[in-house]
DNA sequence: TTTTTAACTTTATAGTGTAAAGTAATTAAG
DNA sequence: CTTAATTACTTTACACTATAAAGTTAAAAA
């Protein structure tokens, strides 16, 4: 690589669109699973599929619902209390930009599978 | 959904396979761009990639190096003291095996496109 | 009426990302 | 020739945050 391109390509891999609420693993988890059920999915079914203790998912869920990506409904359920959490429109957006930002990242690797299938050497360059 | 679906699908939007140390938004801009040079990356160019701070990635190439995901030489340039960066074998796997999970996620989300495409409701379901 | 279960919420803590400060070695300035 | 500045990092301290343990409320069972 010489200097002139890095000119170009300055912050090329800085991810910046990869906005830390969404990509923190048991929130992309717990929002990847929303965006699956548009009608909501309740607090123990969340719990399931994103294998989550209730503590960790009901903070989480409450990031969430601070940043606006997520909306709560309390009810109850044959007496019961029961929590319906859903993504909103906004969320449903960021989601879908966030993802847009990691094709790009699962681009960038398939560079290295061609690379590392032509043979390319190991050695450290020579100064 | 339905108890009987959950049964099927426990643990279907873990997204185990997300390698923390991978994952995190700074290494994985390190990773992806050592991916794209084969033959490494000095400290400088890196940091430029990355848009990271002297610290920073110093910090974050230690964690790396301790992982077994990315080698370094300590060399000289022109009576400088120059660091250049490699993934290891290892490292190149590891980061192919968090590509393809990466991949899931981004197939997750194309159901969420499909539905809002096809406008689903956006009420709480009723008890 | 006491205990247990269910469905969460709150809190304490351990871990981690980050930038500021520190180090060592070279070059430039006075 | 001594001091200041630059380069190329590394170490440290702090602020943040993910996590699980403990706590809360209410219904159901014993």
């Amino acid at each position: 690589m010489n200097p002139s391109d890095l000119e170009k390509t300055a912050g090329r891999y800085a991810y910046d669109g990869l906005d830390r609420i969404i990509h923190e693993k048991a929130r992309l988890s717990i929002i990847a699973s929303l965006a699956g059920y548009s009608e909501g999915l309740l607090f123990n079914e969340l719990k399931e599929l994103c294998s989550l203790t209730d503590g960790n998912l009901s903070r989480h869920l409450a990031i969430l619902q601070e940043a606006d990506l997520v909306q709560m409904w309390k009810g109850t359920r044959n007496k019961r209390p029961q929590t319906l959490a859903r993504l909103t429109e906004h969320g449903r957006r960021r989601f879908l930009e966030y993802v847009t930002r990691l094709e790009r990242v699962v681009a960038d690797a398939s560079q290295l599978t061609r690379q590392s299938e032509s043979g390319a050497t190991l050695r450290p360059r020579t100064a």
